[in-house]
DNA sequence: CTGTTAGCGCTTTCAA
DNA sequence: TTGAAAGCGCTAACAG
């Protein structure tokens, strides 16, 4: 059977409020009586029942995170770690990432101080006094959020390439996505700047049109939206007798920048998010103030680009 | 403040025992009576305390899903899709992918009835009935579980390329990896069968090793261990005016094959194995009889093989 | 069919 | 410094 703060007490002759308090390491516990109580504890294998204890107090310290697509590397990385950095301070963690209603039980059970939405969509909690929307286009504007952080990088990069003498660029997206070409289009400072939408599920005609661009023109750079597509555009500009990067530079957007890239990357540092985030959530809870960390867009710079 | 059965019992002029039958929908309760307290329920936003019932009762439906390497993308498919099946048969689906100890924690707290660990180590917890490892090497050999899938779809693969004619393979696998050249070596019919390790996050590296290896002699079949090494690969091929399928076959392994590849895949479907997971998890919970369903190697063959 | 009552394990006054 | 007692919201006998 499990053993309660009442097994504790008939164990230490004491009363079973005064287990509590020795649990709680309340100050209105004698020190011997609390250390003999402790270890008590300890050696008959007590474990907390937290519903109890929620019910009782009517507090928890776990916090909701909401990641309705950890398949996306991004995310998965920030959930990581943010789990991580929420564990160190003494928050209980926990990850939902099947339908809004399973996860909105599931906080509520766990009587959530806080939810924090990994995703771009503004995601509500309604019964959570805080949700946080690290990742979405609209958050405050008092820090850096995802959304401007991937433009400041993108211009960061774009702008260094210009120092170093790029002039043109080709732009390599996928499909869907169109903010990195529209981003440098209106403020970089490339004379030519052309778009190219690949499908990345497509790899054959990927390589045909890659190829077919880059025989007509070598850009200065090759900048890409993933680190899939600079992937392969190395392979095929290799592939084309192509010299990266005294050619052509290639470089890449990363949500996720570190330093094991075998390409040049810009972009933030899903690590570095995930710890201002525990840090804001830990100064909202205890309402202790908050200094917004700037999150300051990442590079990694290797032999693909030409400086 | 929130609402308990104590104000719905007032509301509706019933004690609140009535109350809490009817919410369980106990046959105990007249039918009419019900839907009234149903409805008042309902109307002033009442919410069950589930620190309570589970204090009550000391149940809970609340499973737990430990994926320490939620950052693969085969288990975060995984991980999805059983949470999402969870769901659907009653179940509530949490997820911890933090420390092992965060893990314990938070399934104590929420006393889940079973824990799936997906991850390929047979990671345990004390505390819970029952703890399932559809991913490790070692679990019961009653049903095939990912371990021996993996080799069955190598041996499939293998097999299907054997009776189309392909005498001879290239195996290309991470520098961590040997289990397909192990494999395929042991129990395929290739008359010649080479291995190719590279560092997939070299891909200078990576481009110049195919490149090397493919110059000297071309084999029948290029059998990769990842999808991503497959892409690769394919683009150097291209690149190298190999004619793919004609010259050579290209297929690799994923652990979660799916229609939209541009590469031939073997391999399984996470999202089956999800299905099976709780199919058997159910029928553990509730005492029923549980027929092991056979998971099959799935195989996506498209134009980069040749039959 | 409905109500009464006694807990589940814990925290938290308040009294000793 | 410790103990007694009430109560968090709910379920589950049992009695009516």
């Amino acid at each position: 059977m499990t053993v309660t703060i009442k097994d504790i007490a008939r164990e230490a002759n004491v009363s079973f409020s005064t287990v509590s308090k020795a649990l709680n390491d309340s100050p209105l516990v004698k020190e011997p009586t609390k250390q003999r109580i402790l270890a008590l504890a300890k050696e008959m294998g007590y474990e907390i029942n937290t519903s109890a204890k929620i019910l009782a107090t009517g507090k928890s310290n776990a916090v909701g995170i909401y990641c309705p697509e950890i398949t996306d590397q991004q995310y998965a990385v920030y959930v990581l770690e943010v789990s991580r950095e929420l564990r160190q301070r003494g928050f209980l963690p926990c990850i939902s990432s099947s339908s809004y209603d399973d996860a909105k039980e599931m906080f509520s059970r766990l009587k959530v101080a806080c939810v924090i939405v990994a995703d771009d969509q503004e995601i509500q909690f309604p019964n959570t006094d805080f949700v946080y929307h690290p990742f979405s286009g609209n958050a405050d504007d008092q820090e850096k959020n995802h959304y401007t952080l991937k433009r400041d990088a993108a211009l960061k990069a774009a702008s260094l390439l210009n120092h170093s003498g790029h002039r043109t660029a080709l732009i390599l997206s996928e499909f869907h996505s169109d903010w990195l070409y529209r981003t440098l289009k209106r403020d970089s400072e490339f004379n030519t700047i052309n778009h190219l939408q690949v499908n990345n599920n497509d790899i054959d005609r990927l390589y045909t049109s890659l190829k077919n661009t880059l025989d007509q023109t070598i850009p200065d750079a090759i900048i890409c939206s993933s680190r899939n597509l600079a992937e392969l555009t190395f392979v095929v500009g290799k592939s084309l007798g192509l010299k990266i990067p005294e050619d052509c530079s290639v470089i890449a957007f990363d949500g996720n920048v570190s330093s094991d890239s075998p390409v040049s990357l810009f972009g933030y540092s899903s690590k570095k998010m995930a710890a201002a985030t525990a840090d804001y959530v830990y100064a909202v809870i205890n309402k202790r103030e908050y200094h917004y960390v700037n999150l300051n867009p990442e590079m990694t710079l290797n032999y693909t680009v030409k400086l």
